[in-house]
RNA sequence: GGGCGAUUAGCUCAGUCGGCUAGAGCGCCUGCCUUACAAGCAGGAUGUCGGGGGUUCGAGUCCCUCAUCGCCCA
C-alpha cells in the first residue's frame, strides 16, 4: 500500500512529481499484477502559505483586499480556488496513466483529516508534547507568520551587505567600547554587550555598563563565550528579541527582550520618536546617519552578510519574539531514531538513512502556528481575563456555554502538521477503520531527497506515537529532476520541462513559454537552443514514453539531467519499437491454424528465446524489488529489441511466412508467450502502450489455444493490468546461451568478413565451418538453419580442413571460412588478420602475465587460476588458427 | 567549517562480492529503402576509469590525499 506524496494544490504537475507518480504507479501495477492487495491512495495538499499567497495575488489582481474581505470571506474564496484547481493535479495524475483509488482521494483539510489534525494536538497537548512560548522565531513580515527553520533560505556564502563600526561610550566616561554589527536598526533593541571571558583586552570591564546611543538607556557588559573574540571588534551587541544566537545568550543571562519591531518589520513605538514607523531597512540608514552625525561610527566595512529568506515571499526574514506552539522534539526524535536503527523503516538508496539520522539527532523544538487563515485552526481557547487555556478536538463544553469570554487562537498549524499524519488520516485515523487495521503501516513512500526533514522524519515520530508504528516501512528517495546543464528546475529559472508537452506535445511557443515568463539572465541562449533542436515545436510521445524514459534515467544518482532531447531518444523510440514487433507478430496472428494440428518441436532458437525471456524476468522481478527501476527498463529494453526483435523475429520469419502448419503453431505459441510475457513485465512502466497491445493479441492467443501449459490463468485476462505478473519457467541455462552465442559470433564473423569485402548484406556467401572440438559437430548442426537465415549464406558445410582461398575468422571453439570469391582483397585479409594477431596476442601475454606471477597463482581463488589457464588455452588456439590463415595467403 | 554525492567513450550514464579483452543509449563513420519498424537494419571507430599515493596475487571497484563540480547542514 502506498499512500501519495500529496502535490500542493496550487500548481500544476512538473517533472518530479512525473518521476515520483511513475514510481509509484510501477511499484502498484507490479505488485497488483503480482497477486497483493495493492492500495494507492491519492490526494492533495492545501500547502498553506503557498496557497494563501497565489490567492491573495489573483484577489490582489481583482482589486480585492485581503483585510477588508476578512478572514471567513477570504477563506470561502480559497475553497473556491481550490475546488476549482485541485481536480487539475489529480487529472493530471490520470493522464500520466496513475492508477490509484480514486474513489479513496483525500484532502488535507477533509473533515476527517482536519479531525485527525486535532486529535492529534490533544494528544501531544495533554502528554506536554507541545506547548506554547514565547520564542523568538523566524518572521516572514510580508506574509506576517512565523516559519520553521526549514522555511528559510540562506544564499550561500551570504548577500552583500556591511559591517558597522559603532561606539557605544561607557556609562562611567571613562572611555567607548566599539561594536560591529551588520544591523544597526536593532540597537534599539540591544539590552546588553557581549566580549569572550577568555578576551583580556575586555575582561576588566565586564560587569560595567555602557550608556546606549541615540537612546541613552543603560546596559551590562557581559561575558559568554558564544561570542568570538577574531569577529569584528570582540563585543558584540546582543539583542535577544531580533536574534536568534542573541536569543539564547538573553536565556543564559536573563537579559530583558526589547522587541524594536512591529510585525511588518517597521520600528515600534519603544524606538526613539525619529525612528518610529520607519521601515527595518529606512530605519537603518537613518540609524546610521544619526550615529556618523554624533561621530559615534568608527568605520564601516562592505561584507558577505548571511541572509535569511522566506522560500515563499523571498523577503528577508526577520527575528521575532512571539507567542507560538512548539512541538517538542526529543522524545519525538528518539523513538524515530530507534525504528531506523532496529531497520524498521529501511532508505533505498540507502545513503539517505544517515541524513535522516543526523537531523533527528540535531533537530530544535518544532514550530508549528502560522500566522496565516488557510489552514488548520489550532484547537485552543484563551479566557479572555484568567488567560486560562483549554484545548480540545472539538469546542470545548465551557467555551460554547460562555463564547463572549473565551477566544480561539488565531493561528493556523503548519502544513507539515497535517501532512505528518498523511499515511493514517488518510486510512481513517484516529476512528479505528477496517483500511487502517488492514493498510498500515504503509509498504513505500517514495518521495525525494529535499522533503526527507519536512516530511518523512515527521511521518515517522508522528506515526510512531500516534499510529503506534511506522507509517511505512521503505522509503524511496529518487534524483532530483535537473534540466540539461544540472540545474534543479524551477519556476523562477524558467527552465523546466512540463510533463504535459512531453506527453502531448507543445508548439516552439509553449516550448518558450516557461523561459520568457522568468526572464532568466540566458534567455537568449536558452531561446536559442529551442530554436535550434526543436524549431517545430515537439511532437508528443505519450505517457508511456515519458514514463519509460524517466525511469531509465532514474539511476541511484542524486540528480537527472534531463534534455527534452531524452524523450525521444529512450522513451519514444522504444515505445516505437514495442508496437512495431507486436503489429508484426499480429498480423502473423491473423490465422491461427486449430489446436488439433499440433506444433512441431522446438527449434534452437524457440528455446533460446524462452530461455532469455525466463532470464528477463527473473532479473526484472529483482530490480524492481531492490528499487532498482533503471535496471529493469535496461533489461527488458535490451531482451526486446536486441533479443527478440532483432534475432528471434529475423530467424522465425520463414517457419511463419512460409512454414507448415504445425510449424507456424509452434512459432505462434512461442512468440505468442514470449510477446504476452514481455508486454506484463513492461505494462508497470508503460501501461497504455501495453494494454492497447495486449487487447489485440490477448483474444488471438486464448481463442488459438497458444497459452502454454501452466498459465492457464491468463485464459481470462481481458485486461494486461490484472494479468498475473511472469514468473521465471526455470528455462534459461548457460549452456544453451553459450550454444547459442556461437552461433550469433559466426553469422557475426560471416558478417564482418562480407563487409569488410564491400559485399552487400543481400550477397549470399559460401560458408565453410571447421570446428576445433568434436562434440561441436552436433552443435552446429543443429544450429545450421540459424546461420543460413541469419548469415544469408549461400551455402553452409562443415570441413575438416581449411578450403583454398578463402577468408578465415576465428571465433570461440570454431573457424568460419567464407569464400569471398573474387571480391577477396589479398592485402585487405592479411591487413585484417594481422590485426586479429595483435590483438589477441596483447590478450594473451596479459594472461601469461598473471599466469606467470607466483603469487597470482598460490594466492587467488582456484577457480580464477583455472579460468585464466583456460583463456590462455583459446587464446593460443585461436593465434595457432590466424596463423594458419596468413600462412596460407602469403 | 561539517557532511553527502559526483568525476568512466564526443554527450548522458551503467559497472553486483575486488577477478573474462571496462559496457549501454545517443552522437559519429561505412554500407543497405531487406516482405514490423529508414523513428529501421548490418558493420565500424572511440577510454591515461579526475590527479597522486597505498592495501592486495589482482583495483574503475577498498583506504588515504589533492583537485573540480553539485547538494545539504551550520
Amino acid at each position: 500500500m502506498i499512500a501519495i506524496p500529496p502535490p500542493n494544490v496550487t500548481g500544476v504537475l512538473h517533472m518530479g512529481h512525473a518521476l515520483n507518480n511513475t514510481i509509484q504507479d510501477l511499484l502498484i501495477r507490479y505488485k497488483r499484477m503480482d497477486g497483493y492487495d495493492a492500495l494507492w491512495i491519492p490526494g492533495t495538499d492545501h500547502a498553506g502559505i503557498a496557497t494563501q499567497t497565489v490567492v491573495k495575488k489573483s484577489l490582489d489582481a481583482q482589486g480585492l483586499d485581503f483585510k477588508t474581505l476578512g478572514r471567513e470571506k477570504v477563506i470561502a474564496k480559497i475553497w473556491e480556488w481550490k475546488q476549482k484547481y485541485g481536480d487539475q493535479i489529480l487529472n493530471q495524475l490520470r493522464r500520466m496513466g496513475c492508477s490509484c483509488d480514486w474513489s479513496r482521494t483525500r484532502f488535507t483539510m477533509d473533515e476527517g483529516l482536519s479531525r485527525a489534525v486535532r486529535v492529534a494536538f490533544k494528544r501531544l497537548f495533554d502528554d506536554g508534547l507541545i506547548y506554547r512560548g514565547k520564542y523568538i522565531v523566524n518572521w516572514c513580515p510580508v506574509d506576517k507568520t512565523a516559519l520553521s527553520d526549514d522555511e528559510v533560505d540562506t544564499t550561500p556564502g551570504g548577500e552583500p551587505g556591511h559591517l558597522w563600526y559603532f561606539r557605544y561610550p561607557l556609562a562611567s566616561g571613562a572611555g567607548q567600547l566599539t561594536i560591529a554589527t551588520t544591523r544597526p536598526e536593532t540597537m534599539f533593541g540591544d539590552t546588553a554587550v557581549a566580549v569572550n571571558p577568555k578576551d583580556e583586552r575586555y575582561v576588566h570591564l565586564i560587569g560595567q555598563k555602557v550608556r546606549l546611543p541615540l537612546e541613552g538607556r543603560e546596559i551590562p557588559i557581559i561575558a559568554d563565550d558564544y561570542v568570538d573574540a577574531s569577529f569584528g571588534t570582540g563585543c558584540l551587541k546582543v539583542t535577544p528579541a531580533h536574534d536568534q544566537n542573541d536569543f539564547q545568550i538573553g536565556v543564559r543571562h536573563k537579559l530583558p527582550q526589547i522587541d524594536a519591531m512591529n510585525d511588518d518589520a517597521t520600528m515600534s513605538d519603544v524606538v526613539p520618536a525619529p525612528f518610529r514607523g520607519l521601515d527595518r531597512f529606512a530605519c537603518r540608514k537613518a540609524v546610521v546617519a544619526e550615529m556618523e552625525a554624533r561621530g559615534l561610527v568608527e568605520k564601516i566595512e562592505d561584507r558577505m552578510v548571511p541572509v535569511g529568506r522566506s522560500y515563499r515571499s523571498k523577503a528577508i526574514v526577520e527575528y521575532r519574539l512571539n507567542d507560538q506552539w512548539f512541538v517538542k522534539m526529543k522524545p519525538l526524535a528518539e523513538k524515530a531514531l530507534e525504528a531506523s536503527a532496529a531497520g524498521r523503516v529501511r532508505f533505498f538508496p540507502e545513503r539517505w538513512d544517515g541524513i535522516y539520522r543526523s537531523w533527528l539527532e540535531n533537530t530544535r523544538d518544532w514550530c508549528i502556528s502560522r500566522q496565516i487563515w488557510w489552514g488548520h485552526r489550532i484547537p485552543a481557547w484563551y479566557h479572555r481575563s484568567t488567560g486560562e487555556i483549554l484545548v480540545d478536538t472539538e469546542t470545548p463544553a465551557r467555551v460554547a456555554a460562555d463564547p463572549g469570554s473565551w477566544r480561539q487562537d488565531e493561528d493556523v498549524l503548519d502544513t507539515w502538521f497535517s501532512s505528518a499524519l498523511w499515511p493514517y488520516s488518510t486510512l481513517g485515523w484516529p476512528e479505528a477503520t477496517a483500511d487502517f487495521a488492514k493498510y498500515y503501516p504503509t509498504s513505500v513512500l517514495s518521495t525525494a531527497k529535499d522533503i526527507i526533514f519536512f516530511w518523512v522524519a515527521r511521518m515517522v515520530m508522528t506515526g510512531l506515537y500516534n499510529a503506534k508504528d511506522v507509517p511505512f516501512r521503505t522509503v524511496f528517495i529518487h534524483p532530483v529532476v535537473c534540466d540539461e546543464q544540472g540545474e534543479t528546475m524551477s519556476k523562477s529559472k524558467g527552465n523546466g520541462i512540463d510533463p504535459l508537452h512531453v506527453i502531448e506535445g507543445a508548439t516552439r511557443e509553449d516550448l518558450e513559454g516557461p523561459a520568457r515568463e522568468a526572464r532568466p539572465s540566458n534567455l537568449n541562449e536558452v531561446l536559442a537552443r529551442i530554436a535550434k533542436s526543436f524549431p517545430n515545436g515537439f511532437d508528443g510521445v505519450g505517457a508511456d514514453a515519458l514514463r519509460f524514459t524517466l525511469v531509465t534515467l532514474a539511476t541511484e544518482q542524486q540528480q537527472i539531467s534531463l534534455a527534452l532531447q531524452k524523450f525521444d531518444e529512450i522513451g519514444r523510440r522504444f515505445s516505437n519499437k514495442v508496437w512495431n514487433a507486436a503489429r508484426f507478430a499480429l498480423t502473423n496472428f491473423a490465422e491461427i491454424p486449430s489446436p488439433e494440428t499440433g506444433e512441431t518441436e522446438p527449434k534452437l532458437e524457440d528455446r533460446w528465446i524462452l530461455g532469455g525471456l525466463d532470464r528477463c524476468v527473473a532479473e526484472v522481478r529483482r530490480s524492481f524489488d531492490a528499487f532498482r527501476f533503471d535496471e529493469a527498463a535496461q533489461t527488458v529494453y535490451h531482451f526486446f529489441w536486441d533479443e527478440l526483435c532483432d534475432w528471434y523475429l529475423e530467424l522465425v520469419k520463414p517457419r511463419l511466412v512460409n512454414g507448415t502448419p504445425a510449424e507456424r503453431r509452434r512459432v505462434q505459441l512461442t512468440l505468442g508467450e514470449v510477446l504476452s510475457a514481455v508486454l506484463r513485465l513492461l505494462h508497470p512502466i508503460a501501461p497504455f502502450l501495453t494494454e492497447e497491445i495486449w487487447g489485440h493479441l490477448h483474444p488471438k492467443l486464448a481463442s488459438g489455444a497458444l497459452i502454454p501449459p501452466g498459465d492457464e490463468p491468463l485464459f481470462n485476462a481481458d485486461l494486461c493490468a490484472t494479468a498475473p505478473f511472469p514468473k521465471d519457467k526455470g528455462r534459461f541455462s548457460e549452456a544453451l546461451l553459450n550454444e547459442f552465442e556461437r552461433l550469433r559470433e559466426i553469422v557475426r564473423a560471416v558478417r564482418n568478413l562480407r563487409a569488410t569485402a564491400n559485399l552487400t548484406e543481400r550477397t549470399a556467401v559460401e560458408v565453410r565451418l571447421r570446428p576445433m572440438r568434436a562434440e561441436l559437430l552436433a552443435s552446429l548442426r543443429a544450429g545450421a538453419g540459424v546461420i543460413e537465415r541469419a548469415a544469408m549464406t549461400g551455402s553452409l558445410a562443415f570441413v575438416d580442413a581449411k578450403p583454398e582461398r578463402m577468408a578465415t575468422a576465428v571465433v570461440e571453439g570454431v573457424e568460419v571460412y567464407v569464400d569471398l570469391a573474387a571480391h577477396m582483397d589479398l592485402g585487405a585479409e592479411k591487413a585484417r588478420l594481422l590485426k586479429e594477431c595483435q590483438k589477441i596476442d596483447a590478450y594473451a601475454a596479459k594472461i601469461e602475465q598473471k599466469l606467470s606471477n607466483e603469487r597470482f597463482v598460490a594466492g587467488a581463488p582456484a577457480d580464477v587460476v583455472a579460468a585464466e589457464r583456460e583463456r590462455l588455452t583459446e587464446a593460443r588456439a585461436k593465434r595457432a588458427k590466424l596463423d594458419e590463415a596468413l600462412r596460407e595467403l602469403s
